[in-house]
DNA sequence: GATTCTCGTAACTAATATAGTTACATGAAA
DNA sequence: TTTCATGTAACTATATTAGTTACGAGAATC
């Protein structure tokens, strides 16, 4: 796999989910769908069922299933969800024995929860109802592609 | 040492020389300050040669210094020069097969783009002139324990 | 000229993080 | 009772990053 594997990851199975409210998709399935293994989509979307973004249920027609209408989980929640921050802002050290390491650190964590704010913001203002409504828009192409 | 360690090396030094700019640095101090190997300043400071950001030369008195006057030396061009963006916004795949990742892809990728120019705008603001005259300021007490 | 100091760089090792895999337990429906 | 699905631990594989060793080359000093 790649890396954002984990976000890139739920989203494709939110993203199919939304146009299927109701009926489950097995981890086999979207492991399939994202070309790696059952057990790592369970791991990724075990952290959005902790956070009630999803279900999942066991045996016969079991699998995973939205927790809420598409139209209210948005990215910023899958986002955070996940636990996994592109921008990390993390002081190298708490005491810096030195003003230059200081003076640095201040700016650049800064910058960092800056940028870290505007990612989330675009992510609020997008849902998963928003993805998979991606799929009925004008990309009949690729949709003939998917699977 | 950590992660960003580039970044954070580079801008230490940078600070430093800030201070005394004409005056150059060696390697092995440089090394000493960040806990870790001069050969890893080395090809750090490498990154910023070839941008123009500093100088180096070998033998007695030798070492690395400004190659331009610390107030004309932003974050940005030292972020840019590492070449290590935090953000780096990549497409998982070039020809999505499902509609359902190329509608994600592009939502995310383009979150990504204005966080990162967030990130440079800010860089953009401050000079490492600016880091140099932290210690000026009013932080004596980290000055005495610095180096 | 020989020595010493410094960077330049290749090659290797170590540490870390991430993903992938195997194996087995648990629970639910057929 | 069998089958299907998740839950999870433990291990392996892979990739990235930093650290280290070693040695070459240039520049100043002795």
């Amino acid at each position: 796999m790649k890396q954002d594997s984990k976000l890139s990851l739920a989203l494709h199975a939110l993203g199919h989910m939304a146009r299927a409210p109701g009926q489950p998709m097995t981890s086999d399935v979207i492991a399939q769908h994202n070309a790696t293994n059952p057990v790592v989509v369970r791991r990724v979307l075990g952290l959005l069922r902790d956070k009630g973004i999803v279900l999942s249920e066991k045996g016969h027609a079991g699998g995973w299933r939205l927790a809420r209408p598409p139209a209210t989980i948005t990215l910023a929640d899958v986002y955070l969800a996940i636990g996994e921050p592109f921008l990390r802002p993390q002081p190298l050290s708490d005491m810096p024995s030195c003003a230059v390491v200081a003076a640095m650190q201040g700016t650049v964590l800064a910058a960092m929860a800056e940028a870290e704010a505007v990612l989330i913001r675009h992510f609020t203002a997008c849902t998963i109802a928003d993805l998979g409504a991606a799929m009925q828009d004008g990309m009949q192409q690729a949709m003939r592609n998917s699977l």
